[in-house]
DNA sequence: GAGCTTTCGCTACGTGTCGTAGCGTAATGC
DNA sequence: GCATTACGCTACGACACGTAGCGAAAGCTC
């Protein structure tokens, strides 16, 4: 996940398992005590290693907790449930699902927060949590592009735009839904918010 | 703004010099420390005051920064330039700039993501900013109305639950492309957003 | 003006977390 | 066996937190 793997020959591995028991520490610090209350000593004590470990594999607090949220998307994928309308609801209903884990909440802002200041950062969110959304928008529409319900792109460069506006709206929407609005992304709101987004997309299109 | 001022009859009165000094140097902390760096005691010299007054008025470093970044809110209103579109560009276009600025950026996804574990404080996020931005939604509805550009809501409670959906798109995907992707809300972003939107919401009233 | 009340600046303090250094031990490859 | 790396443990200085206590300043009321 943080580390490269490239063949590191010699000397005592690295514990697997303690991998993924800091990650789970952290993802139940993370519910227990929120982000501003989690210490990396409480995390190592609750993991069962000792705090140096911690800080032997991690360079801190922030990268920490991206890797522990990333793995919460893992479960992200894209269902066929037949037309376009119907696999938007579908992920949208996972990703709301996925959001309103209270580790998900807490940790997932702040990091994004403490992004703006920190390029790395931004590009270890990036690559570990953002883009695995954004494929399942470009899967979408290739999909619906085989079914006949949207048109194929004007141009390259059109159709790059068009997928970024659209993952900015739908993650937008639901990341706002949950956390600032504070209230649930259910089917209902699900339902209307897709209606909303696919006459806007057969409209702009036109 | 944060203290009752029903007529605090003796006494000597509180500076307000000191409450703009210290929210000047709370925005001023943000925009070259960040918020995980930021401490009080910065904030407190900064702004010229002591410590201990810097507690006298405000429980702590989230409350403080909610009201640092509310006042940055100030300036949003809805501009009338003649049609529905122009007016949603306009307002986007503020609010986008309102986020550009590092103080927002840094400050408001720490808060928001400590409220979720922090019904007060929440609650302070939402008197203070984010029904400030709600009202422009609604006047740009009625403005609409009037206008005859869109039609009059089948029943209250649909209108309402239009509204927060409009509210969280606009909001959410706005702050999305700002804080996530990280790249400008400009005007030609703007007028995408807003061809998407206004195509969803003459499809969705049908 | 005298007196009361509240705020302010300052200093000092105990508490807790941070991030690192140093050491001896455990686990792997050659 | 031997080199190498990871691990657990302890201890440490640095720093921010939030509070207490004090004397002085700035208002209001009479």
């Amino acid at each position: 996940m943080q580390s490269r793997t490239p063949a590191s020959r010699t000397g005592r591995p690295r514990s697997a398992a303690a991998d993924a028991a800091i990650l789970a520490a952290t993802r139940q610090a993370l519910v227990e005590l929120g982000w501003s209350r989690l210490t990396l000593g409480d995390v190592a004590t609750r993991a069962g290693v000792a705090k140096t470990t911690l800080y032997r594999r991690w360079a801190g607090k922030h990268e920490l907790v991206v890797d522990a949220v990333a793995e919460l998307f893992d479960e992200l994928q894209l269902p066929d449930r037949g037309s376009l309308a119907a696999d938007i609801e579908g992920v949208v209903l996972q990703f709301a699902a996925i959001l309103a884990r209270p580790e998900a909440k807490s940790g997932l802002m702040a990091v994004v927060a403490e992004s703006t200041r920190d390029e790395a950062l931004r590009e270890r969110i990036r690559a570990s949590i953002v883009d695995r959304q954004k494929r399942l928008v470009l899967e979408g529409r290739a999909r619906a592009e085989a079914r006949g319900e949207l048109p194929p792109p004007a141009g390259p460069e059109e159709a790059a735009r068009t997928v970024d506006l659209i993952f900015d709206v739908v993650a937008g929407a639901v990341v706002h839904r949950t956390l600032v609005s504070a209230e649930p992304a259910d089917e209902a709101w699900v339902r209307g918010f897709t209606r909303v987004l696919l006459g806007g997309l057969g409209a702009a299109s036109t």
